[in-house]
DNA sequence: AATACTAAAGGACAAATGTCCCCGAATGAA
DNA sequence: TTCATTCGGGGACATTTGTCCTTTAGTATT
């Protein structure tokens, strides 16, 4: 198991001890998705959360009309899950899907509320690593409440470039909250 | 002070020790604020976290044009402050005023580290509670992405009718990154 | 190679929303 | 009371974005 760019990521939020880390990582697997395959399924109780150790999970919903609404793209030395589902254990309204072959180290929920209760320095990651899902999700809103759809494409491709290069039209603009027509209207401008 | 929603509050998420329920009310204050006062200030770092034990308080921003964007309408009963501030303890971008008479039970940063530190139950207390957060964001991000002006209008007047009672014309179409001239249109639709 | 799919680009028109105003009612200060 | 200020409503027009549909290119399958 490739796991010393998930230690290192952790690293940077809280320092475990080699007993704490050494504990966790027993609790890891690794697993391997093909550009496609789903990490979560809409419908099922979400009851894994993982590292990504390389390549890029796709998270996204139906909304009201049926559409697929992408809401992240989650890249390699992040964390990933169906967060609503695996906070409540409830069936998730989103799916999590590679859009590239990619990597993975799992932790299954009962094993890491194990961990909280066991280990202090878990449960410290657990808060912090939570804390910086919601920066990033409240940065999220404040770019779809205020930017045009030109300002929003700008923005990913500065942000994460990558993404402009792996994902599709579709997945790009529900995620900008924008029609694939604008969106090659912007694409059409720029050059 | 009153505490007892407060206690009830903490108590829907997870059972603290008597000892730790002591422990902690001793580092929270109380604090009243009349309507239009500031409970964070932008520019500054924010050193504090309240509980709302009646009234409201609202939470925006500048957006890139000058004007106040708000993203939150935080009513009695919830948790509040500029979490970005608070979590990294940099200077704020947000600034939270009251919209009507507001009393808070508030705690310092550093208490609230120490707590976290001292006892398992309210570092339990403190994940839990960013979970909560995450999720609400979550959701508002997921509004702004899909629902014309119309349906965030009646989504919040249908999940918080207080808010529209409460706030100006100008606050709910920032929240819902809509204009004040589309808000009034969609108001004299409805008549 | 022939065929069927799928994904991206884009034309034409419609609808939603923004911009820039002005007006009148309500509020507060002198 | 009078005056100034703030706030919500709304008219007229501009702009952005969405909708619907067609075309083209690329990819995969047989």
């Amino acid at each position: 198991m490739q796991t010393s760019s998930f230690k290192a990521f952790l690293q940077q939020f809280h320092a475990l001890t080699p007993e704490e880390w050494e504990a966790g990582l027993k609790r890891f697997a690794s697993l391997k998705l093909r550009k496609g395959e789903c990490f979560v399924k809409q419908g099922t109780i979400c009851r894994k959360a993982a590292f990504i150790v390389s390549g890029t999970l796709r998270t996204y919903y139906l909304n009201a009309k049926g559409e697929e609404t992408t809401y992240c793209f989650c890249p390699a030395g992040s964390i990933s899950t169906a967060y609503k589902s695996f906070i409540l254990q409830q069936a998730s309204a989103h799916s999590l899907v590679a859009i590239e072959d990619t990597e993975l180290v799992v932790i299954e929920y009962t094993d890491l509320q194990d961990l909280y209760k066991q280990y202090a320095g878990w449960q410290t990651l657990g808060r912090l690593l939570t804390e910086q899902q919601y920066l990033v999700m409240e940065h999220y809103a404040a770019v779809l409440n205020n930017e045009s759809a030109t300002e929003k494409y700008l923005r990913l491709e500065s942000e994460q470039p990558e993404v402009i290069l792996k994902a599709s039209v579709e997945d790009i603009a529900s995620y900008l909250g924008i029609t694939r027509r604008t969106l090659t209207r912007i694409r059409s401008a720029k050059k």
